[in-house]
DNA sequence: GACGCGTATATGTATAAGACATATAGCTGA
DNA sequence: TCAGCTATATGTCTTATACATATACGCGTC
């Protein structure tokens, strides 16, 4: 594992985002504003991966704190999402050898990583326009004056 | 169906999101910023029918035209939430006799399902400003520039 | 008058994200 | 030894949404 598998897959579809995540239904059609297509915890991992690699247990730490404490990612989810997000070529991982305390795997973003990232700033700021449309709505329903 | 139900429930947790949605964990932890726990076709629901009564089938247009499109509830889905919001005495329903056209179903808000719209306006303004926190982080990791 | 279409309600099922529990293994200090 | 922290990982549950489909009514049309 780590080994560029990146290579490979970069090359599928270039200028998309390639699989499921991020964007939603292939088509365009975007339905709901939050949950479905596209995870919260994804994009802020390849942040805190695009601003320095790290391990696991350590890139949960950084997005806490980064974002202030608003993203606190599951520990055993996280995990899942590195390895699917590797399998896709968006970050690669080595083992540490010869350290103290227990094994670490080192992850790093790809290009491939960082253009998924810029691919989900889009689609942050679309969700963000609609849940402040959304929040509008709410507002105006539940208190009129 | 449709009877007040409504005040057999109301006295339950007075003061509270009374059942799952909407509220998180609890004990007050929130993780994550977007899917999950609460949903976001449920307060448009509250906000249209806040605004007025409706069809289930019309509500979903109301929704769509309300948010601008940026809501477009699941038929589905709809149902569903509405039996849910019924069950817990967050409206009520009832049959409308002697119309031409498929049977309808005339839904209402309660006044605890007003006190939930108010409730979700608090955490939809959370949850926006966790997503700016987010967007913020991924937009600098993403263009340093 | 059979058929398609829009209205209207409803169920079934698949996918995905997240939450929580748990397993493992190594190190560190009491 | 034993508790506790670091670190990675799997299992499982709940929930939200998406999509398919079933039903039934009324209307226009061919």
């Amino acid at each position: 594992m780590g080994e560029p598998q990146d290579t490979a897959r970069a090359q599928k579809q270039p200028d998309d985002c390639r699989r499921r995540r991020c964007c939603e239904s292939g088509d365009g059609t975007r339905r709901g504003v939050g949950a479905g297509k596209g995870s919260f915890v994804e994009p802020a991992l390849l942040a805190a991966l695009a601003t320095s690699a790290g391990h696991g247990y350590d890139l949960a730490r950084a997005i806490e704190e980064m974002t202030q404490g608003e993203v606190v990612p599951d520990a055993g989810g996280l995990y899942r999402i590195l390895r699917r997000l590797e399998e896709d070529g968006f970050v690669i991982s080595e083992w540490q050898e010869g350290e103290s305390g227990p094994q670490r795997r080192l992850y790093s973003i790809t290009s491939d990583g960082r253009a998924l990232l810029a691919h989900w700033l889009v689609h942050l700021e679309e969700r963000r326009h609609a849940l402040d449309v959304l929040t509008g709505v709410v507002r105006s329903a539940s208190g009129p004056a």
